[in-house]
This record gives C-alpha cells, sequence and structure tokens, in this order.
DNA sequence: CAACAATTGGCAACCGGTTGACAGAACGCG
DNA sequence: CGCGTTCTGTCAACCGGTTGCCAATTGTTG
C-alpha cells in the first residue's frame, strides 16, 4: 500500500486523514463510553459536572478515561460553550521592556489558574490593535489591554462583547488595572528635596499617552507640596534614544533635578550628561520610571519610581479570571501603589568647585 | 417546573443564553447563505477555497459576508479540520531576558503570517514544560520550545504529533534552530588576544545545558587557535547574582579576561570587580554572551557576542509555519550566526603603576 | 442544434462534546 | 405492598463549519 508517510503535506486526503487522526489522534468520549459500557453522554457528565453521576459509574469512567489516556478536544468542546480557557492579552509594544513584566505577570497567573495567553502587540496602532482584538475575541473568553491605544469607544464596544480589563488607562465602565502614580511621585519629590533640589524637570512621554498627563500631575502636584518649581519638557519619544535627545534641553532647563516619564527616557539621559562630563548625582539627580529589568545597571544605578507592572499584569488578570467566573465587579479601577526605588542616580547637590 | 436557576451567575440558562448569543454572536455561514440565497456549503466554499466558486457567486457572498460582518467562528472550522492558524511557544523561564527577544521575533512573524501566538513557560521544570506542551498540543497546530528542558525523547514524541521546532538546542530527528557560536566566539577571542591578553576564564552556565557545553567548547577551540590559555569556572546560577558570586574565583584564577556563558553573569561580575575597586577594561577585560537587552546599560558598557535571538524566534517561527503548510524539510538544524559586538568592557591591559 | 465536457452548487454526513427533556431504577414511607 | 419522590442514565438535538459525492447548469464544440 501507499505509505501513509505524508506527514509534511498540509492537505491530507480523506482517507489518509483518518488513517492519521486514528493513528494519533486522542481518544474520544465515545470510546470511553464503550470501554465503560455507558452512554456518551454520561461520560460527559461524569467528567464536567462529576457531581451528576454516581460514584460508582464515575470511578468506571474515570478508569476508562485513564487507560485510554483521553484529552478532551477543546474545539469539541468550545463550539457549544463558547468557553475555551483561553484569554488574549495585547500589548501597545512588544519591544518595550515594560511589558515584559505584564506579561510575566499574566502569564504566571494564567498558568496558576489554568487558562492559557493568547499573546499579540500592536505595534503602537490602534488600527492593528482592534484588528487583533476583534481576532482574539473569536477565540478567547476575554481581553486584556495593556496601554491600549485605541478609542475608549471602541474598547467599550469589545468589553460589551467579552469581558475586557484595560491596563495602564482608566476607561469608563470598563475595568482597570493602573499604578497609582502619587505615592511614588511624591516620596520621589521629597527625597529630592530633601537633597536641597529647587527646580525640577519632567521629561515627558507620548503626548496622547493618557499614562504620561497623570505622571505629569502627579509631579505638579507633589512639587506644589514640596515647594519645587516644576518644568515641562518634551521628549520626541521614550526611548533610550529620546532621552539622548532631550539632554541638551534638560541642561538649558536650569534644572538640577530630573524625572523622566520612563527609565529608558532616564538611562539615555544619564549617559548624555555622562559623555558630556556630568557627574551624576553630584552635578544632577536623575529619577527613572517603572523600574525596568535593567535599571540598576547604570553606573550610577538609577532612582526610580517603581511601578508593580507584574502585579499589574497578574492583578489584571486575576480581575479578568474572576468575571469570567462569574466573580467580581463588572467595572471599577484597581489601584495598585507605586514607590521609590532609592539608587544611586539620585541625591545631594554637590558643590563646584 | 422547578426553575434551575441554581447556578446563577456563571451559567446561563439555556434560553437566556441563546438570547445572549443571538444578541451578540456573530451571522454564521447559515446567515450568508440566507442573504445571498445560496447554500451554506456554497458559502463555505466561497470562503476557503475561492477559485472553487464563480467569481459572480463569490462576490455575491463575499458583499453578504461584509455586510453581515461576518467572522469565522475558529472552533466550528477547527473541529473538523484540526486547524487553528495557531502556535505554542514554551520558554524556559520567562524571567529571563534572553527570551523576551526570542518572543518578539516570534510574535512579529507570528502576526505577519496571520497567526496567533500561545505562550506559556515552564519554569525551568521538564514536568511542568512537558505539561504545557501537552496542553499547547490539543489547541495548537504546532509548538517551538525554547531551550527545552525535557528529555530529546519527550520532544521526539511531541514532534511524532505535531510539527515541532526547538530553539537553543539540537535534538536529533527535530528541527532546530541554534545560534552557531563559532563564528562569534573566535571573533571575540581574536580581539583579547589582540589585545594582549594570555589567559582567558570562561563562566560557565548551568551544568546540563547544552547550550553552555557548546560554548565552553567554543572557547576551548578558538583558545587553542589563538594560543590562548583558558579555564572553566562555574557558577551557581546563569544570573546577575551569580555573577557577583564568580568574581572571587575570577581573581584567583589570574586570568586577565572572561567570557561568560550570559550577559547577566557578566553585567554581576563586572558590577562585584568594579565594587571591589578594580577597572574595566584596563585591568580586567569581561565578554558577555547574548546581548541582552540592558547590555549596553552599563559602563563600561558591555562588550558580548550577539546571540540573534530575535532571529532565532523569528527563524524557528518561519520554519514551523512552512513545516505546517507543507514546505520545508521535516527535519534538520537551521544556524544563525552569532557575532561579537565589540564595546567598552573589554580592551587592552593597562599597566599598573 | 445536439452532444459532451467542465464548472458550479446542493445534500448530507461528519468533527466531538454539551445539555434539556425524559424514562427507568432505587428508595422512603405509610 | 403500593405510591410518590429522588437519582441516574439515555436520547437526540444542537454548536458552525467542512467536504466527498452527485446533480444541475453552463459553456464549448462538432
Amino acid at each position: 500500500m501507499t505509505e501513509p508517510r505524508t506527514q509534511g503535506h498540509a492537505a491530507l486526503t480523506g482517507a489518509a486523514k483518518k488513517q492519521a487522526r486514528n493513528g494519533k489522534s486522542h481518544a474520544t468520549i465515545y470510546d470511553i463510553a464503550k470501554v465503560a459500557g455507558v452512554n456518551p453522554s454520561t461520560v460527559s457528565r461524569a467528567l464536567s459536572k462529576p457531581e451528576r453521576v454516581s460514584a460508582k459509574t464515575r470511578k468506571l469512567i474515570e478508569d476508562a478515561a485513564a487507560q485510554l489516556d483521553y484529552q478532551v478536544n477543546p474545539f469539541a468542546r468550545a463550539l457549544p460553550t463558547g468557553r475555551t480557557n483561553t484569554f488574549g492579552l495585547i500589548v501597545a509594544d512588544i519591544t518595550n521592556p515594560t511589558f515584559f513584566d505584564i506579561i510575566r505577570g499574566a502569564e504566571t497567573t494564567a498558568t496558576l489558574r489554568d487558562y492559557t495567553l493568547l499573546l499579540a502587540e500592536s505595534a503602537e496602532s490602534p488600527v492593528t490593535e482592534l484588528t487583533a482584538a476583534r481576532r482574539m475575541m473569536a477565540t478567547a473568553d476575554g481581553l486584556i489591554l495593556a496601554s491600549p491605544r485605541m478609542d475608549d469607544d471602541d474598547i467599550r464596544a469589545l468589553a460589551k462583547d467579552k469581558p475586557v480589563v484595560v491596563i495602564n488607562r482608566e476607561v469608563d465602565g470598563v475595568p482597570c488595572v493602573i499604578p497609582d502614580v502619587g505615592k511614588g511621585i511624591s516620596e520621589a519629590v521629597r527625597s529630592l528635596a530633601g537633597n536641597g533640589h529647587k527646580k525640577l524637570a519632567f521629561v515627558a512621554g507620548p503626548p496622547r499617552s493618557w499614562m504620561s498627563a497623570r505622571r505629569w500631575e502627579g509631579v505638579q502636584a507633589a512639587c506644589d507640596w514640596s515647594k519645587l518649581e516644576a518644568v515641562r519638557l518634551e521628549s520626541s519619544k521614550p526611548t533610550v534614544d529620546g532621552g539622548r535627545q532631550v539632554a541638551r534641553e534638560v541642561r538649558a532647563s536650569g534644572a538640577t533635578a530630573v524625572l523622566t516619564y520612563n527609565d529608558l527616557l532616564a538611562i539615555g539621559l544619564m549617559q548624555e550628561l555622562q559623555a558630556a562630563g556630568m557627574v551624576v548625582p553630584d552635578q544632577i539627580s536623575i529619577v527613572g520610571f517603572d523600574d525596568i529589568f535593567g535599571a540598576d545597571f547604570t553606573t550610577p544605578p538609577l532612582t526610580t519610581v517603581r511601578s508593580p507592572l507584574g502585579e499589574c499584569g497578574a492583578g489584571a488578570t486575576a480581575r479578568l479570571l474572576d468575571l469570567l467566573s462569574g466573580r467580581g465587579e463588572p467595572a471599577g479601577t484597581l489601584r495598585v501603589e507605586t514607590e521609590l526605588v532609592l539608587r544611586g542616580s539620585s541625591g545631594r547637590l554637590l558643590p563646584l568647585h
């Protein structure tokens, strides 16, 4: 006969497919039913709602299932029920280390609760994002959007379909998880004020970023309180390069302390200032934001306001999973605390000699 | 009579569910068929194999589909075909930045080719890994294992079921993608030799790591060629902390140049040596491995052998997707080149004064 | 214009579980 | 012992596409 070694080919003929299936495909509830001598639907019940079946038959079925190395076919289950034990996570930019921790937190929580994680990125494009979201909606039980770029209305539309949780942004009527920047920023500003700084520059992130606006608000409020002068500088992009580029303006501003929208900006800024011969923190203090991986690789290691991104990811996932199992409120914002991580890049100004 | 409202939240009653479905669930091919005035199977054909249907009816159907905002139900499609346009990626440790690039590469390629990425981690445990792999096998069309910890035999068993591609390890009979360390290492060693170094220490990774063994082999070969003495040092774990801990042994070894199993070790080592007052690279040259994110945040920035991890992820994904579509060979190893990235942490030895 | 080939479209049987409705068995109680 | 009640288990109809097979339609050609 022809050897059914067709493996590599996408399209198998009907017979070959059957063959392959019989060879590989795992047992079905029908096989179990046959072995256990009961009706397939009884098998289904025994496996999905054990209390609905007598202990005796349950045992019988479980044994048969174990013997046949049975595994449910997720599609067959999903078709009538619509549930997949799967959820999607869409991040704005997979290149940005900020999201690593979020992904990590989400994955961990997901596995813990026996869910599988679908990952996609939007490449900062609202359109791509919406497309990815739509696609995932078809497969997943719910969705987590990390720093979404699409409109509030689009998000709400998605949320009407299936549970959605948003990270790093607040959308009315949709459950959100956001770092509460207040505490961390005020700690940072207080620390700087305590070290004698009088003027602080805030290097902002993307103009349309919800988060950047919140951080600037936090800085203003904290500086008000601590009687510091605050100025706002724009960055071209929230990356190491962007940080380098803003160095000139920072020096021109006359500020002796800088707080940046994120750590990448802080790192680039520090590199550039040091290259120009400035000593950090003796001549200028630099404070980043997020405490990303690598923030402590610099010399001096970067002082930064830690956003518990991992917790955000984990929290959002927990939130979503609760929603999926009927627990938890449909909306409302979960705030996680930020805190100052004091390292070497901030401190007292040294008089020039 | 008795109202079966016992479940309440999570489970909807039949009627309510139907209701919800009618409200939200998207159109089916039957709806399209009705609108277009054709048979559902014609709709199915028009959408999945357009050439099988006349241009006229295709247009008719496409319009109807567009009008109804139709989206295929992936489960319904997957049930008979077994195809899901989805593949799994399992990484050994989601905490390790090495994998970020792999994930990134995989995600990008996947999206490009209209596949969805399932992500899981094994937490370095062979058992967890196998469990995750099994679970994903049920849903995904194929699997990518990045630095797998399980046995070769387990991997081959999985590969018999569905296409599997392995990254960072070579498994007989399974397609693999691995960085070819030869070029990068010999460049590094040649550079060090050129700078007058005579003795090189290699800080190894986990004892059972396939990759670590390959790298040590590469170092030995390159040192042989360049007439350098090579010594091998153990690390407790391949992390920044591990790097710190191995600093004592490095100094004791008398080597003036160090090449580490990965960048994290190099960074930790450098931090510790600098803390002890040594100047890098004047007194000792340090070369890392992988060129992870943040490797250039250090002062001096880290010289390192770049493993094109992103390419590995992308390459493995491309490989897998080819396999899935019938192209590509069932086995064989794809090697991607490594190269030296010369930064500030390596260079000429400065005579002590 | 008829005959024949090449397309196109329709029917129906699956894929593998889930679940409401119902029949039969087991059991309690007077 | 009979009757009603509660459990268990079975039946059958879905969920929404896919696809082999055949019939009808269309187009081509002698």
